[in-house]
DNA sequence: GTGAAAGCGCTAACAC
DNA sequence: GTGTTAGCGCTTTCAC
């Protein structure tokens, strides 16, 4: 059914060597020969088996990208931009799906040593699980860390999450609050710890004390999200602020506070931690740490290249950090006097 | 470095045979044999070399998603869940984004070849290039469309749009509404002319013309939808409602409609054609044409494991159509008088 | 029940 | 410059 190189070989009446040479446009071959063997190529319509190349060169053009979800807007355009760079090396990607659950991260990545990825690109559920630090460096391949803080060799590529709060909380205490509350991912991971730390931060900078019940950090989930800031806004004395600081959580704080009847912005003011074009949309616009995914993604696929092209001589990982911008809309206001 | 079946068989002291029988789980292997092999395994750490086996077996347990845009939510959703059937089944999922760009496409499906991935998730730019087709075709491998009507032999996943718009515009003629406009995708794929005949659908029914000039449908692009809806709103006789008939339109026009002034749902109804938290927490919220789109995916998936594991003796081509559900929001309204 | 060996499609080292 | 051949790691006949 398919040809393979020998097929073509016979057709144009050379060897198989001369055949991959040709194929693989290596210069030493006759130009009568070379003419006769592209015309078999074309005849049959041949394609090279990338598995038995791979077989023979050790090597797959592929590598993987493991993410938590998909459907997050952050992560989905993260995929598409290191996609977009590393299928322009000639690269094919492969995506695995966790779900956060430890166990298949495990498996996946048990998986993916089978399949001799060249590389990888992943974020995990916790930062120190040391079965999966295992498995990671079972691979023997290069791997690229996104946001997460794990021991090993690997380079990483990090979103500056603790300064991007700092300045976010900075900004509220600059109108005049004082009750802010912080949901935010869980503190097994960096963004969760690092968002908490730029919390304090800003508190310690100001001269201020903070209440330690206002930060909220268990879980990425949405339904997490929704009952802790319906829990804070039932509280006796509620935050007049709360940062939605984690990716899709934004719109479960809203919704909390449209069920306890607390109004945006002036009841309650209001910051996201993504700019989609639902902060961009909604009324009042909300205004949100900004945090450039594309580029991320772009990053971590280049620190990969260079890895798996070993054009790195210095085997020390590295860090790349990238800031976030602060862009202010309409829903935050100075807190209403009582 | 790493170790084969060569290195297990000759710590176990057997034959390759007799260790790749044990790992492939064959039972007609001595007991004291097993045992041997299997702790070979657990102390050599040895993995399967899926290559290998790909290149003896002549499966990859591998299919491909190729689509035009990760971050389109709706597809984002859909890969989601279909990676979800498919890992459960045991097969990798390649991810191929083509932004669009049928040279793409056909680059992307010749690499597939190659690739000899097992079976292909598949929307494409064009309905009938045959090029694509005749690619999609050389590869030789079960292939799901989603979405779209093309020739061939594969099995198709699609939606009802033209049933969906059909409702969309009865319930805009039932307020009253007759200037309706509708902005959707290209008239080259079967989403945008499904949902043009739905539209027309729904005037022939009521007895009444429509204007021509309203439906809009060129691409999927979102400054298209944000252009033709300031064009149409600066009209002479503007329309009355817009129905924003392609993921990522929404935005557009409802931009659009704040750049000249005009207020939806007072002035102006919206209809949208995904049902995201944007549509439902915007002000006012925004009724929608809900499509299940994991559940799409599903059934893609579902489809195409039936296929490659040959569960199916009859080689006619499938398809499955989804329904849609009118989701009634704040943002139409009767239109106003004038 | 177990071992030996062929062969999947390809590339590269080696002869000529 | 071209042909021949070994061998990548695996599964599976085929003898025993």
């Amino acid at each position: 059914m398919k040809s393979t190189i020998k097929d073509v070989a016979s057709a144009a009446g050379v060897s198989v060597g001369t055949a991959s040479r040709v194929v693989n446009g290596i210069a030493t071959v006759n130009s009568d020969l070379r003419a006769r063997v592209l015309k078999a190529v074309a005849d049959l319509g041949y394609k090279p088996n990338a598995i038995a190349q791979s077989m023979r060169l050790k090597t797959t053009q592929t590598v993987a990208i493991v993410i938590r979800d998909i459907s997050v807007p952050g992560l989905s355009a993260l995929v598409k931009s290191a996609q977009a760079v590393l299928g322009e090396a000639g690269y094919t990607v492969v995506l695995a799906v966790t779900g956060d659950q430890p166990a298949r991260e495990i498996a996946v990545l048990n998986a993916l040593a089978g399949r001799q990825v060249d590389g990888l690109i992943l974020t995990t559920a916790s930062d120190s699980d040391p079965a999966l630090l295992t498995a990671r460096e079972g691979l023997g391949v290069p791997v690229v860390l996104l946001d997460r803080a794990q021991s090993g060799n690997a380079d990483t590529v990090e979103i500056n999450y603790r300064d991007g709060t700092r300045q976010a909380v900075e900004y509220l205490i600059r109108l005049g609050h004082r009750r802010i509350a912080l949901i935010t991912g869980s503190s097994e991971t960096r963004p969760g710890r690092e968002r908490s730390l730029g919390y304090q931060d800003a508190f310690a900078a100001a001269g201020l004390q903070h209440d330690p019940g206002l930060i909220r950090c268990r879980s990425f989930g949405s339904e997490y999200a929704f009952s802790e800031a319906t829990a804070l806004l039932n509280q006796h004395e509620r935050p007049t602020a709360i940062i939605a600081g984690a990716v899709g959580t934004l719109p479960s704080v809203l919704r909390a506070a449209a069920t306890c009847n607390v109004s945006v912005p002036e009841e309650l003011s209001v910051i996201g931690c993504i700019n989609t074009e639902l902060s961009e949309l909604l009324t009042p616009p909300v205004t949100v740490v900004d945090v450039d995914y594309a580029a991320l993604g772009k990053a971590a696929a280049g620190l990969l290249l260079d890895r798996i092209d070993q054009a790195l001589p210095d085997p020390t990982p590295r860090k790349l950090s990238f800031g976030t911008t602060l862009i202010i809309r309409g829903s935050c206001l100075a807190p209403a006097v009582k």
